[in-house]
DNA sequence: GCGACAG
DNA sequence: ATCTTGTCGC
C-alpha cells in the first residue's frame, strides 16, 4: 500500500536546510553537496545553494554564509552587505582559516554530523516501492478524453492548469488552480514539487480520461517519474510527455535504461520533439501513437494556460 | 576534460 | 522552471 498522503504533502525542504544551517559551529563551514547527502542525495546540492539564497520567510537567523562550494570556494553571499568579500569577513572573523579566496583545511574545518532527517533517502525510497504498482498496459486510443497538464511559478507559487480534449484536438474542458510549494525542484525529485499543484486540479480521478503529464514517467532513475507518481497515486492513466531527458541513453528513437526501454522520442502534433514514456494503464506504443496524432498537443495547451493564468493573477 | 540532471 | 535581450521569419 502506497502512503499517498506521503506524496500528496507539501515537504518543506526550506525549513529542512534552514534547521540545518544552524548546526554548522562558529568557526566551521559546510558544503552545498554535504548538506544534500546528508538529506539523502548529492544531487539536491544545487537546490541547496538555491533555497540559501533564496528571498524565503525564515523563522529564525540562517548562517548562509558558512556554506561554500565542496573545493574550498567561499563563493557568493546574499544577505546584509552582500558579495564575496563580505562572506569571507563573516568567515574570517569567526575564525575560519582562509587564504586566497579559499577555506583551508577542509578535513577540520567542514562540518558534516547533521542531525537531519534524510527525507531525500525515504522519498527514493517511495518512489522505489511505487514503481512496480505502475501498470504499463492499457490502449491509449480507448480515452474520449485527453488532459493535459502544466504548472507555472512565481517563486514558488505555482499556477497550474489542465486543458481537456477529445481525441480530434477539440477543447472540452479548462481548468486552472494555484497553491504554494516549498519543495524545489530537484532532478529525480519533480514529483514531490509538483503533486500537489497537478492534484489540486483534479476534482476527482476520471477513468475515461487519459492524462498527460510535463515531465517523465519511467525514464526515470528509479522508474518512478512524476507522470507514474501521479497515475499511481490517484489510480489514474497518466503518460508522461518531456521535452528533454532525464536518464537513460538514446539509441534509434528509443530511450534505454539498463537495456530495458523506457520510453521513445516522437514528434508530436506540431512537429514539435517529445520524450514520451509511460505513467501509469497505458502501454508505450499506444501513448506514442496517440500523442503523435493529436492536431493540438493538450500539454502545451496546459503550458500557455497556466502561463497566461500566472501573469494575470500574480 | 568529463559528465550534463524532467520542471 | 524564469528572466532578458536579440534575431529570424511571416
Amino acid at each position: 500500500m502506497i502512503d499517498r498522503d506521503f506524496h500528496l504533502r507539501d515537504h518543506d525542504l526550506y525549513r529542512y536546510i534552514f534547521d540545518m544551517a544552524v548546526q554548522i559551529p562558529t568557526g566551521m563551514v559546510s558544503t552545498y553537496g554535504t548538506m544534500a547527502r546528508s538529506l539523502g542525495d548529492q544531487a539536491a546540492s544545487r537546490a541547496v545553494g538555491m533555497m540559501l539564497a533564496a528571498d524565503h520567510a525564515r523563522p529564525f537567523k540562517v548562517p548562509c554564509h558558512r556554506v561554500i562550494y565542496s573545493d574550498g570556494r567561499t563563493g557568493w553571499y546574499t544577505g546584509a552587505g552582500k558579495g564575496e568579500e563580505r562572506k569571507r569577513e563573516l568567515l574570517l572573523s569567526e575564525g575560519v582559516p582562509i587564504s586566497d579566496g579559499r577555506v583551508l583545511d577542509l578535513e577540520r574545518t567542514v562540518f558534516k554530523d547533521f542531525r537531519v532527517d534524510p527525507i531525500l533517502t525515504r522519498m527514493a525510497d517511495s518512489q522505489r516501492e511505487l514503481a512496480p504498482l505502475v501498470s504499463e498496459h492499457g490502449d491509449a486510443m480507448r480515452f474520449e478524453r485527453i488532459a493535459g497538464l502544466d504548472v507555472s511559478y512565481d517563486g514558488d507559487r505555482a499556477f497550474s492548469a489542465m486543458v481537456t480534449v477529445n481525441r480530434d484536438g477539440k477543447v472540452l474542458e479548462e481548468k486552472t488552480a494555484r497553491c504554494q510549494v516549498n519543495f524545489p525542484y530537484v532532478p529525480g525529485y519533480l514529483g514531490f514539487r509538483e503533486m500537489r499543484p497537478y492534484s489540486s486540479l483534479l476534482n476527482k480521478a476520471r477513468q475515461d480520461t487519459l492524462y498527460l503529464i510535463d515531465g517523465h514517467g519511467r525514464a526515470h532513475p528509479r522508474r518512478a517519474g512524476i507522470a507514474c507518481q501521479f497515475g499511481v497515486v490517484h489510480g489514474i492513466a497518466v503518460g508522461g510527455v518531456a521535452k528533454s531527458v532525464l536518464t537513460g541513453s538514446m539509441e534509434t528513437g528509443s530511450l534505454y535504461i539498463e537495456n530495458e526501454e523506457v520510453g521513445r522520442v516522437i514528434k508530436d502534433g506540431q512537429g514539435r520533439e517529445r520524450f514520451i514514456s509511460v505513467g501509469n494503464r497505458v502501454d508505450l506504443t499506444s501513448l506514442c501513437s496517440l500523442v503523435s496524432s493529436i492536431s493540438h498537443n493538450p500539454t502545451t495547451l496546459a503550458h500557455d494556460l497556466c502561463t497566461r493564468y500566472r501573469k494575470g493573477r500574480s
